[in-house]
DNA sequence: CGTCCCACCTGATTGC
DNA sequence: TGCAATCAGGTGGGAC
Protein backbone atom coordinates (compact mmCIF):
# COMPACT_ATOMS: atom_id res chain seq x y z
CA UNK A 1 0.00 0.00 0.00
CA UNK A 2 2.93 2.19 0.17
CA UNK A 3 2.76 5.12 -2.77
CA UNK A 4 3.08 8.72 -1.93
CA UNK A 5 -0.72 9.25 -1.18
CA UNK A 6 -1.65 5.70 0.76
CA UNK A 7 1.88 7.25 2.82
CA UNK A 8 0.44 10.61 3.21
CA UNK A 9 -2.85 9.35 4.14
CA UNK A 10 -1.11 6.99 7.11
CA UNK A 11 1.15 10.19 8.47
CA UNK A 12 -1.78 12.20 8.79
CA UNK A 13 -4.36 9.59 9.98
CA UNK A 14 -1.67 8.33 13.05
CA UNK A 15 -0.56 12.45 13.42
CA UNK A 16 -4.14 13.70 14.39
CA UNK A 17 -4.16 10.20 17.04
CA UNK A 18 -1.15 10.46 18.16
CA UNK A 19 0.56 13.95 18.58
CA UNK A 20 1.34 15.67 21.77
CA UNK A 21 1.50 12.07 23.53
CA UNK A 22 4.38 10.79 25.28
CA UNK A 23 5.89 7.36 24.37
CA UNK A 24 6.53 5.24 27.82
CA UNK A 25 8.27 2.05 26.37
CA UNK A 26 9.65 0.64 23.04
CA UNK A 27 9.26 -2.86 22.09
CA UNK A 28 11.58 -4.63 18.83
CA UNK A 29 11.07 -7.53 17.21
CA UNK A 30 15.08 -8.66 16.57
CA UNK A 31 14.82 -9.15 12.88
CA UNK A 32 17.82 -7.21 11.63
CA UNK A 33 17.00 -6.08 8.41
CA UNK A 34 13.95 -4.32 9.69
CA UNK A 35 16.04 -1.89 11.63
CA UNK A 36 18.34 0.52 9.55
CA UNK A 37 19.53 1.95 12.77
CA UNK A 38 20.14 -0.11 16.03
CA UNK A 39 16.96 -0.97 17.76
CA UNK A 40 19.18 0.02 21.26
CA UNK A 41 19.22 3.95 19.45
CA UNK A 42 15.79 3.51 18.24
CA UNK A 43 14.57 2.81 21.95
CA UNK A 44 17.07 5.09 23.34
CA UNK A 45 15.70 8.17 21.22
CA UNK A 46 12.09 7.05 21.83
CA UNK A 47 11.28 5.98 25.14
CA UNK A 48 10.28 9.14 27.06
CA UNK A 49 10.28 11.39 24.11
CA UNK A 50 7.12 13.20 23.15
CA UNK A 51 5.38 13.37 19.26
CA UNK A 52 5.46 16.10 17.88
CA UNK A 53 4.37 15.68 14.39
CA UNK A 54 3.83 12.66 12.08
CA UNK A 55 4.21 13.56 8.36
CA UNK A 56 5.36 12.08 5.09
CA UNK A 57 8.63 12.48 2.87
CA UNK A 58 8.34 10.98 -0.29
CA UNK A 59 7.27 7.19 0.64
CA UNK A 60 8.75 7.81 4.27
CA UNK A 61 6.53 8.19 7.25
CA UNK A 62 8.85 10.78 9.87
CA UNK A 63 7.51 11.27 13.30
CA UNK A 64 8.88 13.98 15.28
CA UNK A 65 10.08 13.58 18.76
CA UNK A 66 11.16 15.50 21.28
CA UNK A 67 13.42 14.60 24.47
CA UNK A 68 12.05 16.33 27.93
CA UNK A 69 12.04 15.18 31.22
CA UNK A 70 11.42 11.53 31.96
CA UNK A 71 13.49 10.63 28.72
CA UNK A 72 16.51 8.74 28.65
CA UNK A 73 18.29 11.05 26.71
CA UNK A 74 18.88 14.29 28.47
CA UNK A 75 21.05 17.55 27.68
CA UNK A 76 20.62 21.05 28.34
CA UNK A 77 18.06 22.12 26.19
CA UNK A 78 15.37 19.59 24.81
CA UNK A 79 16.73 17.37 21.70
CA UNK A 80 14.61 17.25 18.65
CA UNK A 81 14.89 13.93 16.45
CA UNK A 82 13.06 11.67 13.90
CA UNK A 83 11.80 8.23 13.49
CA UNK A 84 11.23 6.95 10.31
CA UNK A 85 9.33 4.55 9.11
CA UNK A 86 9.64 2.70 5.52
CA UNK A 87 6.44 0.90 4.73
CA UNK A 88 8.26 -1.21 2.10
CA UNK A 89 5.27 -3.63 -0.07
CA UNK A 90 3.60 -4.86 3.02
CA UNK A 91 4.27 -2.31 5.95
CA UNK A 92 0.84 -0.76 7.92
CA UNK A 93 1.39 1.69 11.09
CA UNK A 94 -1.78 0.78 13.65
CA UNK A 95 -2.92 2.72 16.50
CA UNK A 96 -4.26 0.21 18.50
CA UNK A 97 -5.99 -0.25 22.02
CA UNK A 98 -3.20 -2.84 24.21
CA UNK A 99 -6.26 -5.65 24.38
CA UNK A 100 -6.25 -5.78 20.94
CA UNK A 101 -3.89 -9.16 20.22
CA UNK A 102 -0.69 -8.20 18.34
CA UNK A 103 -0.94 -9.01 14.42
CA UNK A 104 1.14 -11.78 12.76
CA UNK A 105 4.87 -9.59 11.73
CA UNK A 106 4.92 -6.85 14.74
CA UNK A 107 8.31 -5.57 14.43
CA UNK A 108 8.25 -2.62 17.09
CA UNK A 109 6.04 -1.62 19.17
CA UNK A 110 5.56 2.13 20.69
CA UNK A 111 3.31 2.30 24.20
CA UNK A 112 2.10 5.86 24.56
CA UNK A 113 0.98 7.43 27.67
CA UNK A 114 -2.97 6.90 27.01
CA UNK A 115 -2.17 3.22 26.71
CA UNK A 116 -2.44 2.61 23.52
CA UNK A 117 -0.08 1.43 21.31
CA UNK A 118 1.88 2.54 18.10
CA UNK A 119 2.38 -0.87 16.13
CA UNK A 120 4.64 -1.50 13.27
CA UNK A 121 3.47 -4.67 11.00
CA UNK A 122 5.53 -6.18 8.08
CA UNK A 123 4.98 -9.13 6.50
CA UNK A 124 7.25 -9.47 3.88
CA UNK A 125 10.34 -6.84 5.81
CA UNK A 126 10.67 -4.91 2.99
CA UNK A 127 10.19 -1.97 5.18
CA UNK A 128 12.84 0.00 7.51
CA UNK A 129 12.79 1.52 10.37
CA UNK A 130 15.33 4.27 11.19
CA UNK A 131 16.50 7.65 13.37
CA UNK A 132 17.38 10.79 11.54
CA UNK A 133 19.06 13.51 13.94
CA UNK A 134 18.28 16.46 11.54
CA UNK A 135 15.40 17.31 9.81
CA UNK A 136 15.10 14.62 7.08
CA UNK A 137 13.94 15.74 3.86
CA UNK A 138 15.27 12.12 1.39
CA UNK A 139 16.61 12.54 -1.99
CA UNK A 140 14.41 13.56 -4.87
CA UNK A 141 12.05 16.15 -5.66
CA UNK A 142 8.65 16.27 -4.04
CA UNK A 143 6.04 15.31 -6.85
CA UNK A 144 2.86 17.73 -5.48
CA UNK A 145 4.55 20.72 -5.50
CA UNK A 146 7.19 20.83 -8.00
CA UNK A 147 6.95 23.27 -10.95
CA UNK A 148 6.35 22.06 -14.28
CA UNK A 149 10.01 23.61 -15.40
CA UNK A 150 11.57 21.87 -12.45
CA UNK A 151 10.03 18.72 -13.76
CA UNK A 152 11.10 19.08 -16.75
CA UNK A 153 14.68 19.69 -15.70
CA UNK A 154 15.13 16.72 -14.20
CA UNK A 155 14.55 14.86 -16.96
CA UNK A 156 16.96 16.38 -18.96
CA UNK A 157 19.78 14.28 -20.48
CA UNK A 158 18.03 11.32 -18.91
CA UNK A 159 18.66 8.36 -21.11
CA UNK A 160 16.48 5.45 -18.92
CA UNK A 161 12.71 5.12 -19.83
CA UNK A 162 10.43 7.40 -18.55
CA UNK A 163 9.07 5.02 -16.38
CA UNK A 164 11.98 3.52 -15.03
CA UNK A 165 12.34 8.14 -14.36
CA UNK A 166 8.94 7.89 -12.32
CA UNK A 167 10.09 4.78 -9.89
CA UNK A 168 13.81 6.50 -9.22
CA UNK A 169 13.19 8.09 -5.77
CA UNK A 170 16.24 10.00 -6.13
CA UNK A 171 14.82 12.15 -9.22
CA UNK A 172 11.11 12.33 -7.64
CA UNK A 173 10.17 10.43 -4.72
CA UNK A 174 6.79 9.52 -3.61
CA UNK A 175 5.81 8.25 -6.94
CA UNK A 176 5.85 4.05 -7.41
CA UNK A 177 3.82 1.58 -10.12
CA UNK A 178 0.41 2.35 -9.95
CA UNK A 179 0.94 6.04 -10.81
CA UNK A 180 3.39 6.22 -12.60
CA UNK A 181 1.69 4.06 -15.04
CA UNK A 182 -1.75 5.71 -14.55
CA UNK A 183 -0.14 9.79 -14.76
CA UNK A 184 1.70 8.17 -18.26
CA UNK A 185 -2.02 7.27 -19.66
CA UNK A 186 -3.26 10.47 -18.74
CA UNK A 187 -0.51 12.34 -20.49
CA UNK A 188 -0.38 9.97 -23.54
CA UNK A 189 2.58 8.80 -23.34
CA UNK A 190 4.56 5.08 -23.67
CA UNK A 191 6.30 4.17 -20.37
CA UNK A 192 9.63 3.20 -22.93
CA UNK A 193 9.77 6.52 -24.31
CA UNK A 194 13.51 7.85 -23.41
CA UNK A 195 13.10 10.36 -20.24
CA UNK A 196 15.38 12.84 -22.17
CA UNK A 197 13.37 13.05 -25.32
CA UNK A 198 10.36 13.65 -24.34
CA UNK A 199 8.85 17.11 -26.14
CA UNK A 200 8.36 20.08 -23.45
CA UNK A 201 4.38 19.81 -24.26
CA UNK A 202 4.95 16.26 -23.30
CA UNK A 203 6.55 17.06 -19.98
CA UNK A 204 4.02 19.50 -19.57
CA UNK A 205 1.31 17.34 -19.60
CA UNK A 206 3.00 14.75 -17.75
CA UNK A 207 3.47 17.04 -15.21
CA UNK A 208 -0.35 18.08 -14.90
CA UNK A 209 -1.27 14.52 -15.34
CA UNK A 210 0.79 13.21 -11.85
CA UNK A 211 0.11 16.33 -10.00
CA UNK A 212 -3.43 15.96 -10.95
CA UNK A 213 -3.87 11.54 -10.20
CA UNK A 214 -1.82 12.32 -6.82
CA UNK A 215 -4.16 14.73 -5.46
CA UNK A 216 -7.13 12.71 -6.45
CA UNK A 217 -5.75 9.81 -4.22
CA UNK A 218 -4.84 11.65 -1.53
CA UNK A 219 -8.41 12.96 -1.53
CA UNK A 220 -9.79 9.18 -1.41
CA UNK A 221 -7.02 7.75 1.03
CA UNK A 222 -8.41 10.71 3.53
CA UNK A 223 -11.55 9.34 3.27
CA UNK A 224 -10.87 6.31 4.41
CA UNK A 225 -8.38 7.32 6.97
CA UNK A 226 -10.75 6.10 10.21
CA UNK A 227 -10.69 2.16 8.15
CA UNK A 228 -7.61 1.11 7.80
CA UNK A 229 -5.65 2.34 11.08
CA UNK A 230 -8.28 0.78 13.52
CA UNK A 231 -8.60 -2.16 11.19
CA UNK A 232 -6.68 -3.42 8.98
CA UNK A 233 -5.31 -1.88 5.71
CA UNK A 234 -6.91 0.96 3.44
CA UNK A 235 -10.14 -0.35 2.54
CA UNK A 236 -11.58 1.89 0.26
CA UNK A 237 -8.79 2.80 -1.31
CA UNK A 238 -8.93 0.89 -4.21
CA UNK A 239 -11.81 2.59 -5.04
CA UNK A 240 -9.89 4.73 -7.31
CA UNK A 241 -10.75 4.62 -10.94
CA UNK A 242 -7.61 3.16 -12.39
CA UNK A 243 -7.49 3.52 -16.44
CA UNK A 244 -4.62 1.01 -16.65
CA UNK A 245 -2.74 0.03 -13.43
CA UNK A 246 -3.42 -3.86 -13.37
CA UNK A 247 -5.74 -4.29 -15.70
CA UNK A 248 -3.56 -5.43 -18.91
CA UNK A 249 -5.78 -7.34 -21.50
CA UNK A 250 -9.09 -5.61 -20.65
CA UNK A 251 -10.15 -2.98 -22.78
CA UNK A 252 -8.83 0.78 -22.34
CA UNK A 253 -11.98 2.74 -20.83
CA UNK A 254 -11.47 5.87 -23.24
CA UNK A 255 -10.64 4.06 -26.56
CA UNK A 256 -11.69 -0.06 -26.45
CA UNK A 257 -8.57 -1.02 -27.37
CA UNK A 258 -7.01 -4.12 -25.41
CA UNK A 259 -4.24 -2.45 -22.89
CA UNK A 260 -0.86 -4.27 -23.46
CA UNK A 261 1.18 -5.57 -20.70
CA UNK A 262 5.18 -5.04 -20.62
CA UNK A 263 8.03 -4.77 -18.13
CA UNK A 264 10.07 -1.98 -17.95
CA UNK A 265 12.48 -1.87 -15.31
CA UNK A 266 11.48 -4.74 -13.71
CA UNK A 267 8.13 -4.17 -12.84
CA UNK A 268 4.75 -4.37 -14.75
CA UNK A 269 3.82 -1.99 -16.61
CA UNK A 270 0.07 -1.49 -18.42
CA UNK A 271 -0.59 1.36 -21.18
CA UNK A 272 -2.92 1.65 -24.15
CA UNK A 273 -1.62 1.29 -27.73
CA UNK A 274 -3.95 3.62 -28.93
CA UNK A 275 -3.88 6.44 -26.39
CA UNK A 276 -0.20 6.70 -25.62
CA UNK A 277 2.83 7.70 -27.99
C1' DC B 1 28.41 7.94 -12.87
C1' DG B 2 24.13 6.01 -15.20
C1' DT B 3 21.60 2.06 -15.87
C1' DC B 4 20.16 -2.74 -15.27
C1' DC B 5 19.07 -6.80 -12.59
C1' DC B 6 18.24 -9.44 -8.86
C1' DA B 7 17.88 -10.61 -4.07
C1' DC B 8 15.43 -9.57 -0.12
C1' DC B 9 10.49 -11.83 2.25
C1' DT B 10 5.58 -13.74 3.04
C1' DG B 11 1.07 -14.60 1.45
C1' DA B 12 -2.67 -14.64 -1.96
C1' DT B 13 -3.97 -16.35 -6.23
C1' DT B 14 -3.57 -19.18 -10.34
C1' DG B 15 -2.87 -23.40 -12.76
C1' DC B 16 -2.16 -28.23 -13.22
C1' DT C 1 -8.20 -30.93 -2.67
C1' DG C 2 -3.27 -30.33 -2.96
C1' DC C 3 0.75 -28.46 -4.20
C1' DA C 4 3.87 -25.82 -7.06
C1' DA C 5 4.47 -21.76 -9.67
C1' DT C 6 3.65 -16.97 -10.11
C1' DC C 7 2.86 -12.45 -8.70
C1' DA C 8 2.63 -8.32 -5.54
C1' DG C 9 1.81 -0.85 -4.46
C1' DG C 10 9.73 -1.10 -2.99
C1' DT C 11 14.58 -0.60 -2.66
C1' DG C 12 19.60 -1.04 -2.46
C1' DG C 13 23.85 -3.38 -3.74
C1' DG C 14 26.64 -5.29 -7.24
C1' DA C 15 27.64 -5.80 -12.21
C1' DC C 16 28.46 -3.71 -16.48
Amino acid sequence: MPELPEVETVANGVHDRIHGRRILGVWTSGKPQTFKSPETEIAETLTGARITRVHRVGKTIVMDVQQGPGSRVQGPKPKKSQFLIHLGMTGRLLVSQPEVPLPKHTHAVLSLDDGREVRFVDPRRFGRLSIAGEDYLGPGAEPTTISAEEFAAVFKGRRLAIKAALLNQSILHGVGNIYADESLFRAGIRPRRQAGRLTRAELGRLHAALQQVLAHAIRLGGSSVSDYVDADGIRGFFQLEHKVYSRAGLPCRDCGATLRKVIVAGRTTVYCPVCQH
